[in-house]
DNA sequence: CTCCCGATAT
DNA sequence: ATATCAGGAG
């Protein structure tokens, strides 16, 4: 496991890689954006914002998704796959905002999460990204980079992995080492072809090392 | 734990 | 051609 020294070590490399590291997903106020992030529940941000444009130029408020027929909203999202199930979650996400919140977008994550088609995930990603609330949203970059490194163990579950993120890293950088981890595995620590040989972090990396033993590579 | 599903990397 | 990618609901 990496000691507190290693994991500052580790942000900070991490933040010179990739200096500006934000969200990818395309929207213009917190509304499109949990849209966004609903669609990107196993789907690349890529993906996500070849359907939004249109989508964003259709559907503006609640309603709209309310009122359309639910084929025509599975038509819309289909590229994304799992394209059932989301044009309902969606539909249900926004009745629940004109029934119980006023047609909002809730602030708080314990809101969000009784949200259709939200679980814990996307819940962080809104609270941090719209509403600048401290939160790590652990997806599958932050779990593989976070369990490759050495930052937590391999068999936590996501829960475990948000929560030694949470103790280990100071509150104030939640949201940029949330941001640059992602980056990060996006695009190097990629889940199947990570770029150690050229990683700046492989001295430190338990699964790097191994990697580049594994190869005959001394490091 | 299984189902939901199309796109893309290999 | 097929393995892999990417979260939440039931």
């Amino acid at each position: 496991m990496l000691t507190k020294k290693q994991i500052e070590y580790v942000l900070e490399t991490m933040g010179e890689m990739f200096p500006n590291a934000e969200c990818e997903l395309t929207h213009s106020n917190p509304f499109e954006l949990t849209i966004a992030v609903v669609l990107s529940a196993q789907c690349t941000d890529a993906l996500v914002n070849k359907v939004t444009p249109h989508l964003f130029d259709k559907y503006k408020e609640p309603e709209d998704y309310i009122q359309a027929p639910l084929e025509e909203l599975e038509q819309d999202i289909r590229k994304i796959g799992l394209f059932r199930s989301k044009a309902k979650n969606i539909k249900k996400l926004c009745q629940s905002l004109i029934e119980d919140y006023g047609g909002e977008i809730p602030t708080e994550k314990s809101e969000l999460v009784k949200l259709a088609g939200v679980g814990r995930k996307t819940a962080n990603v809104v609270a941090s990204v719209a509403f600048g609330e401290p939160a790590i949203a652990v997806d599958t970059h932050v779990e593989r980079v976070s369990k490759r490194l050495g930052i937590c163990k391999w068999k936590d579950s996501v829960l475990e992995v948000e929560k030694t993120l949470m103790r280990k890293i100071p509150m104030e950088e939640w949201s940029d080492t949330h941001h640059r981890m992602i980056f990060f595995g996006r695009y190097h620590c990629k889940a199947q072809s990570p770029q150690c040989p050229e990683c700046p972090l492989l001295e430190v990396c338990r699964e790097g090392k191994k990697r580049m033993k594994k190869r005959g590579v001394v490091v």
